[in-house]
DNA sequence: TATTTTTGATAAGGCAACTTCACAGCCTGG
DNA sequence: CCAGGCTGTGAAGTTGCCTTATCAAAAATA
């Protein structure tokens, strides 16, 4: 996958010493001489990394973190500079950037550091993989599914009420069922032994289902 | 589950008379004389069926259709009427209607009508049973999360390719794995048979992730 | 107090999912 | 043209899910 990248270097010489080395590291490159250039191209087209010098005439590298996250919010920010203060670096992770890299720096290193910083802003699985097994495998099964979507109209219900409204005429059958949605996390039972769908369980029946939208 | 009833009817005996005969079908009733005060009650709470009387001083129940449904799409609608006719029948069915009802009508009935309406809205499993369970069946397995996961990345992806990503050393298990999902119809193979995800596909993973919000 | 209903557990067998192994055709590159 | 890589299928064995049968304790009702 070509990475996308949009670049922010005032010095002429190193913007294209740069330029190149991404390029020939298979990945697409947008160099800008400011802040406000980089910002220009940024509502033109999507980008996966940015790569901003700190020091540049009008807006800083770091100014511009704000406005690139408004308005691509998924998008790694590197800040380069060639005077590194511990100042300076705390202040621009604070500001939003992935990371800080102090001139002069090898431009594999660079590359290495895009690639790892994307990785790193890629969206994450929503459940653990231990989880993920239980729920999905609790959803592959017809019985299970129709329990949650009775408990969603229902709200609340006791075990037999519930087997009878999915169906199921071997209760020790059912009761292994809503065993599986339990260990998956999907359902509880108060102290009264009465069933309800947890938050994650309301949130997986919520895309379950097609509900009107307001 | 009780369910809540907004009732529009003028004529009080008749009112009187509807709202014992469903509470006594264990429903909770909001009664009124006019459209404009269910209307009125509609703002305050929440209802799943509004039964209308057909011809009102004010507002008509056909006419009320149309702000009930604004203030709560879900709602299921019944008009009821002393004259009617093909004509108002299908005006009200155009309007929005669930169903259309002529007095005299069986209060026993009236209340099976209610719940049949209000079945009716409930919200829809978004997938047929048979292909939830090969959904959440191919979603079950880690290895088929992985391969899914990898094509949001990379968008596009060889079988080889895809099966070194996500760290299979058994092609033929591999395959084994492709073959499930694209039998559960989230991913596709183009005319180079490269991988790809398909609507569906797309939709199951951006549930998947946790992805950040604008 | 006795009976019925509710809730729950375990074992065993059948069936399906998954893994491993063997094999092969097609495509690409040298 | 040949070798290597890619893509694919089927059979057999292993593992795990689900159903059925049996049993039982707790709670509710008459």
């Amino acid at each position: 996958m070509s990475l996308n990248i949009l670049l922010a270097e005032d010095d002429l010489e190193l913007r294209l010493t740069l330029e190149e080395a991404l390029t020939l590291e298979g990945m697409q490159v947008c160099a800008c001489d400011s802040a406000e250039s980089a910002l220009d191209a940024a509502e033109q087209e999507g980008f996966d990394v940015a790569i901003l010098d700190l020091v540049m005439p009008g807006l800083s590298g770091v100014e511009a973190i704000a406005n690139l996250r408004r308005l691509q919010p998924g998008m790694g920010v590197i800040i380069t500079t060639a005077f590194a203060t511990v100042d300076t670096a705390v202040d621009a992770m604070k500001k939003g950037a992935d990371e800080f890299l102090a001139k002069p720096f090898n431009l594999t290193a660079l590359a290495t550091t895009v690639r790892r910083v994307n990785a790193e802003r890629q969206p994450q699985p929503k459940l653990a993989d231990e989880t993920a097994d239980k729920v999905f495998s609790a959803l592959s099964n017809p019985i299970r599914r129709q329990a949650l979507l009775q408990l969603v109209r229902h709200r609340q219900l006791r075990f037999m009420d519930l087997c009878r409204l999915v169906g199921v005429e071997d209760h020790t059958k059912f009761n292994f069922h809503m065993r599986q949605l339990k260990q998956s996390g999907l359902i509880q039972q108060n102290v009264n032994k009465v069933y309800f769908l947890t938050t994650e369980g309301q949130q997986m029946c919520h895309f379950l289902l097609q509900e009107e939208v307001d």
